[in-house]
DNA sequence: GGCCAGGATTTAA
DNA sequence: TTAAATCATGGC
């Protein structure tokens, strides 16, 4: 049975949402697009006023809390019009439609893991090979996908086939996180700890450090008093805030202080402004 | 062909 | 304690 959420559209918009660059797996469909998320599908459509999402009855749960639809938006954007920094009131105008995705926390871990030192199309390149061979293969409405693959399967994986997904010298640290996952239940560890004491567990694992910590904080435990630092966001703090910092914690530690607990939803807006005014026209 | 990307780790100073 | 060097890979 297939079910239908219809959302209005004002402050969920798929582009803005889909291709601020929180998440790798959407695909362009003919409709609206392709939404993956661990090992299900759904289908994400802009009809005018509206914003529906298309599911499975058994995953209605699931994409209502993914899409954060308990989350009143409004609010948040009303203090990003209302700062005292202009580049935030240009910035949330363009990405009204943006929310944050209440993302699978392992495959954020995964995904932002690859993320080091990498781009947006390739970061996406990588993670769809990976889920292409060593994902279980499904089906949704006309749509074929593979799910993400399971710490098991990754921890399985020959090095020369982690080389072949165009992992690079990332591969051993997908191989130390997948064990930490299967021998020490890492998982259900994280979950139930607060932003600082977890920060503190990611930056342990091999491959997190400062920025994609905030990330998996961000995307993947839904902490919103964090604020990841990369290239775009130093840039958008040079020129746009007249920051003076160079060392990316304490840029990460400016905003927070500014911006507490939408400091992760500011940084969102500014990230997708930022990156939609400069970014190469072929992604 | 050198520079860059949602950087982190290792090694040197 | 901070500063470089190094790490694959593909697009420009």
């Amino acid at each position: 049975m297939i079910k239908k959420i219809t959302v209005d559209s004002e402050f969920f918009n798929p582009k803005d949402t889909l291709e601020c660059g929180q998440i790798f797996r959407f695909f362009p469909a003919e409709k609206g697009y392709l939404v993956l998320s661990g090992s299900r599908a759904c289908e994400l459509i802009n009809e005018g006023q509206n914003t529906v999402i298309v599911c499975d009855e058994e995953n209605e749960q699931y994409f209502y809390n993914y899409f954060d639809l308990d989350t009143d938006y409004s609010g948040i954007f009303a203090r990003a019009q209302s700062s005292k920094y202009g580049i935030l009131k240009k910035a949330s105008s363009l990405g009204k439609g943006v929310r944050i995705l209440k993302q699978d926390s392992e495959e954020m871990l995964f995904s932002f893991l690859i993320s080091q030192n990498n781009n947006i199309p390739r970061i996406k390149k990588i993670i769809n090979s990976l889920c292409e061979k060593l994902g279980e293969k499904k089906n949704f409405l006309n749509h074929e996908y593979y799910a993400f693959p399971t710490a098991s399967a990754l921890q399985g994986a020959s090095e020369d086939l982690l080389k072949e997904c165009g992992l690079g010298y990332r591969a051993p640290y997908l191989r130390i996180l997948s064990n930490e996952i299967l021998t020490n239940n890492l998982l259900s560890k994280l979950k139930d700890l607060n932003e600082d004491s977890l920060k503190a567990e990611l930056l342990k694992i091999k491959g997190i450090g400062e920025k994609v910590a905030n990330c998996a904080l961000l995307f993947g435990f839904y902490k919103t008093k964090s604020f990841p630092v990369d290239v775009w966001i130093e840039k958008i703090y040079r020129e746009d805030f007249g920051g003076l910092l160079t060392d990316r914690s304490k840029i990460t530690a400016f905003f927070i202080n500014e911006f507490a607990f939408d400091a992760g939803y500011f940084q969102q807006y500014l990230f997708y402004y930022k990156r939609s005014l400069e970014k190469q026209p072929q992604n």
